[in-house]
DNA sequence: ACTTGAACGTTAGGCGCATAACCATCGATG
DNA sequence: CATCGATGGTTATGCGCCTAACGTTCAAGT
C-alpha cells in the first residue's frame, strides 16, 4: 500500500471519528450528555436492565471506563445501581424515571446524529453504512 | 430517518472509530507513540518546519490539545521547540535527528493500519476512501 | 471440602481531546 | 502614534477511553 494513499484512509477515519464525535458533542449537550453516555442510555432502554459486564460488552468499552461512566450517569440520577441478587459480584443497572424521560429526545438526537453523518453522501446510502461495518469488522481484534 | 437504522449508523462510526484507534495505538507502541501523535509527526516530515497553529489546523484539534503533545513529543527527544524570529508568538517546531530516524517505521505501521482498515471490504477500496471523506466533509461543521 | 482459576467490579494513573479564561504579540485603524 | 480587535500560545479543568493491579465472589476440579 502505498504511503499517500494510507495517508489518505487514516485522515478520512480520523477525521470522519472526531467530527462524528464533536457532532454527537453538539447535539448531545442540551441534554446535559457527553458523546459515549448515550450509548449506555440506549442500551439500558433497550433491555430494561444490565450487567455492567454487559454494558462493557454492548458499548466496546473496558469495564473501568463502564465504572466511571455509570457512576457519573448515577450522580446525574439518568440511571440506578443495584446489586445483583443472584451474583454477589454483579451489579445491576436501569434507567431511572428522569433517564426514561430523557429518551424521546435522545433518540431524536440520536436520529439528527445520523442524518448529518450521511448528509454528505452523494450515492447509495445503505451501501455506505454497509462499508462501514465492513471496516469495523475487518478490524476486530478477534480476527 | 428510522430510529434502529440511524442506530446502525452511529454504532458502525463509533466501532470503526474505537478499532481504527485501537489498531493505531497497537501499531504506535513500539515506537513509544500514541494514537494522535504520529498525525504530528508526519506533518512535520511532510512540511520541514510547521507553526503550533498550523499542527492544530492541519491535525484537526484545538491549539491546548497541542501544546500538550508537543510537549510530550519533545520530552521524548523527537522533535523541537524554536521561537519564531518574525512573530513574537508563534513557535515554530521541527523534528529532531531522532524524530526523523523513527519516519521509516512510522510510515510503515501507518500503511500497516490502512491495510488492516480496508482488509474487510469486499467491494471497491477507492470508493470506499471516497465515501470516508464524503462523510467526513458532510459533518464538517462549516457547513 | 478445599483449592484454583475465571469473572465482576474498582482504584490509580495516563493519553488525547475539548472548552473557558488568560497573557503577549501583532497589525490595522483611528 | 495610540488604540483595539485578531492571533498564537498557555493553564486549568473535565470527559472518554485505556492498561495495570487489586479484592471479592463464583464455579469447577481434585
Amino acid at each position: 500500500m502505498d504511503s499517500t494513499a494510507a495517508k489518505q484512509v487514516n485522515d478520512a477515519v480520523r477525521a470522519l471519528a472526531m467530527r462524528h464525535r464533536a457532532a454527537a458533542a453538539g447535539l448531545l449537550a442540551p441534554l446535559g450528555l457527553h458523546p459515549g453516555q448515550e450509548v449506555l442510555l440506549l442500551e439500558l432502554h433497550a433491555h430494561g436492565e444490565r450487567t455492567q459486564a454487559q454494558l462493557a460488552a454492548a458499548s466496546g468499552c473496558e469495564p473501568p471506563t463502564i465504572t466511571g461512566s455509570v457512576r457519573k450517569l448515577e450522580s446525574a440520577g439518568l440511571l440506578v445501581r443495584r446489586p445483583s441478587p443472584t451474583d454477589g459480584r454483579a451489579t445491576i443497572v436501569e434507567l431511572s424515571d428522569r433517564g426514561r424521560s430523557l429518551m424521546p429526545a435522545l433518540q431524536a438526537a440520536w436520529c439528527e446524529l445520523a442524518e448529518r453523518t450521511l448528509s454528505g453522501l452523494s450515492g447509495d446510502r445503505d451501501r455506505a453504512t454497509a462499508l462501514l461495518g465492513e471496516m469495523a469488522t475487518g478490524l476486530d481484534p478477534r480476527a
